[in-house]
DNA sequence: TCAGTACCGTACCGTACGTTACGGCCGATG
DNA sequence: CATCGGCCGTAACGTACGGTACGGTACTGA
């Protein structure tokens, strides 16, 4: 949450596809407090709490967003817009770096998928998902916001390595999943189901550092005498 | 789903903490009607139109499983019985036989998983975990039934394993929970968030044997020369 | 035959919530 | 100063749903 975040206010956004327009700051102050409501454990958000939490009317919420899915596709991406993280600088890529960048990525995506605002967030697109005919976009902003985006992010990291001779792999996708599923383990489902999993920031590190050691034992291409420790060509 | 169905019929089950009756074969079809309402996309659960597809009167409801919150705990307690595995038999355990029952299970968690029922079930316990006061027992019986359950299913496996010198970890509970990120991945929040997502038998056999051969690279005891592939001890 | 039991179908009640409508306040604009 | 548009606060409406009550029916056992 704390991590990266740039508030897109200059000039308009070009990007997410369908034009958007990013909300006014009285807008943002409404959606902020939809934020507060959805991570309150005992509060529950809906239109009447929300104008009451944010002092507006439902009156003017319903003239802003439409209706309660736009109002939750709104906060969803105002939250996304908030976590945005920075791309790699090109150029130089040496084993170090390239083992700090994935280390700093495991960490930052463990930070995020454990903070309140995210597990709350992850939990009402799935509550949505479930709904076949409503309003489904909540869960695909939220999957592009999230496994999507990180894959994103780290997509042109590992696709350098490999131009560096740093790693070896056939599938960049594959990749970034195999990462992914090393980052994150059972920690999200279990989270969002409830489980208490204390994420202190020592064992995030340490959870990163685990993660980015097994990545590189599977696709590191080692220098060493004997070849890489997975083949990935031929099946069986 | 159509794996390993042991249903349990005679007897009273020991297990399962607090006595829990096993429900009537009635109570079983009217179970497996609200396992229909939940799957189905376009239906809801609700008391009334479950008393209408099961043909049962919501009195009946109210008798038999107290209030909503005890019929959805019914509902998971029963589809959990529904997809209970078999143990590994102990013995004689070779590299083969430990490579086939790992890739196994990976194929078993993945089928599960990704059945629609399993989907729906997590879908509406992690809803359910949302509001902090309800009865929050449904995030950790599906907990208990999901990740948890493949943990008490695959540790003796392991440790199994590490006796029989084919695999090398301090830790039986980080090697499970690798091992389930490996086979794991982003599938199942990316299905919670309604991402389609095609899983194929083969898809399922061929990721199963991947996330076999990379837990393997990663905790395998290699018998050559040099040493196992990834110290786990010390750290930095 | 008659009481008892278990159950179905349905009407009903209270509440919560999404949505709309209305009255009042305030700053801007002419 | 008069008017207008934007917004707040609140009342009101319709609906959906959890939960309860009641009448009707089939079966059992004395």
């Amino acid at each position: 949450m704390d991590l990266a975040v740039g508030n897109i206010q200059a000039g308009d956004n070009a990007a997410e596809g369908a034009g958007e327009k990013t909300p006014t700051p009285r807008q943002q102050a409404v959606l902020d407090a939809a934020l507060g409501l959805i991570v309150d454990p005992k509060a529950a958000l809906t239109m009447s709490s929300l104008a009451r939490a944010a002092s507006c009317s439902k009156e003017s919420l319903y003239k802003w967003f439409g209706d309660r899915d736009g109002l939750l596709t709104a906060t969803v991406r105002w939250q996304a817009a908030k976590v945005r993280g920075r791309p790699v600088r090109r150029g130089e890529l040496d084993g170090e770096l390239l083992k700090e960048s994935l280390e700093r990525f495991a960490a930052d995506w463990l930070t995020v998928i454990s903070g309140e605002t995210s597990v709350a967030l992850n939990r009402l697109a799935i509550g949505e998902a479930a709904g076949g005919g409503t309003g489904r976009n909540l869960g695909r902003i939220v999957a592009d916001n999230g496994p999507l985006a990180m894959g994103r992010r780290l997509t042109p990291l590992l696709e350098m390595g490999r131009e560096a001779g740093l790693l070896a792999f056939d599938e960049v996708t594959e990749a970034f999943r195999d990462f992914f599923g090393l980052v994150v383990r059972d920690v999200q489902i279990r989270l969002l189901l409830g489980d208490r999993l204390d994420l202190s920031p020592a064992s995030i590190r340490a959870d990163a550092a685990r993660a980015t050691r097994q990545f590189m034992a599977l696709y590191g291409a080692h220098q060493g005498p004997d070849g890489p420790a997975l083949k990935m060509k031929g099946k069986e």
